[in-house]
DNA sequence: CGCCACGTCTGCGAAATCCGCAATCCCAGC
DNA sequence: GCTGGGATTGCGGATTTCGCAGACGTGGCG
């Protein structure tokens, strides 16, 4: 009933021939099991954790620990921006003239984009723009994005309906 | 030290002339601020979220309890994709014919498809693909969505780097 | 007005969980 | 074979969670 993982117990927790280029640590599978629990409910108690996987509690909490540390994941609350008061969304596409990055750091900076991807096609940058209404989309978009001085254009894509959205990486 | 929630304690929970069309009930700001206390750390206690917000532990737990009960919020573990083995992601734009909504929700039903979003604008729909590599995501693309019935052509923006996620709607 | 129903908040004791720490284990290097 | 570092375990003590009974405030109704 539980899924056990096996694992070679304290096999390979970070083999340094494993790292990805960015320097983060690859994680072996009770790691990954351990984040499934956490991906199913955050609150899960270590214990609890620990039976799933095979592992104490005392480690477990080590483990998730670090996990939190090295910022291979967080556990927060996730929430329907709509019930929140945030009643606009959309995705806008941008294309800039000159250095991609310093546009997108700006992006980055304004609290109404909730996510910024640089990008290879016909967009340079993506942003995904949360606002409470149509007046500060507008404002948010005209006033703001296309003011950036290298913003050479902007198309956007104004939510109509939320069909899916998962927070189950590595779940599958 | 604690920016205090007033809120005259025990007024409207759930003013039923607030509620959106969706039928979600609108949250009052004391619940808000149970929200992003969780947003930042969604384990922290409740005894301490209550100290936050002017509440007593067992009211803060029956509020996050309904909270979770309802949908408004998950309390779950987010990873960055990369750190967990999925080496590529992209923002595909389709165009349909006829109907919109059935071909959507093919596309949710894809395990490797984590965001769906129907839009006004170029594109009807907007969905983000999380693979493993780039054959992973070459056979996602081409052999799986551009095979549904109904799409008319999509449009692949491959992700070159993830400047910025958040998961703090209301924490502004 | 009195009364009741309903939803929320509080206080509190019991059970479960979290936390820190010292001991142990395992592997790799010398 | 010995040693060092990292991971795991076991264990008390502090903290938190949990369930529940009682109090409070509001609105409906006779």
């Amino acid at each position: 009933m539980h899924s056990e993982v096996v694992a070679s117990r304290s096999a390979d927790q970070r083999d340094s021939s494993r790292e990805s280029r960015s320097g983060t640590p690859q994680l072996d599978a009770v790691s990954l099991a351990i984040i499934q629990q956490l991906q199913e409910d955050g609150r899960r108690p270590y214990a609890a954790i620990g039976k799933a996987v095979g592992l104490s509690e005392a480690a477990v909490r080590q483990r998730v620990q670090k996990l939190l540390d090295q910022g291979v994941m967080q556990i927060v609350a996730v929430t329907d921006p709509l019930t929140v008061g945030f009643r606009r969304q959309a995705m806008v596409g941008v294309n800039v003239e000159g250095d991609v990055e310093s546009i997108a750091d700006a992006l980055t900076a304004m609290s109404e984009v909730e996510y910024v991807v640089m990008t290879a096609g016909s967009f340079d940058i993506l942003a995904e723009i949360v606002c409470e209404d149509d007046d500060h989309l507008l404002d948010v978009i005209n006033k703001r994005i296309r003011a950036l001085p290298g913003v050479r254009s902007t198309e956007s894509f104004v939510y109509l309906k939320l069909k899916k959205q998962t927070y189950m990486w590595g779940t599958r």
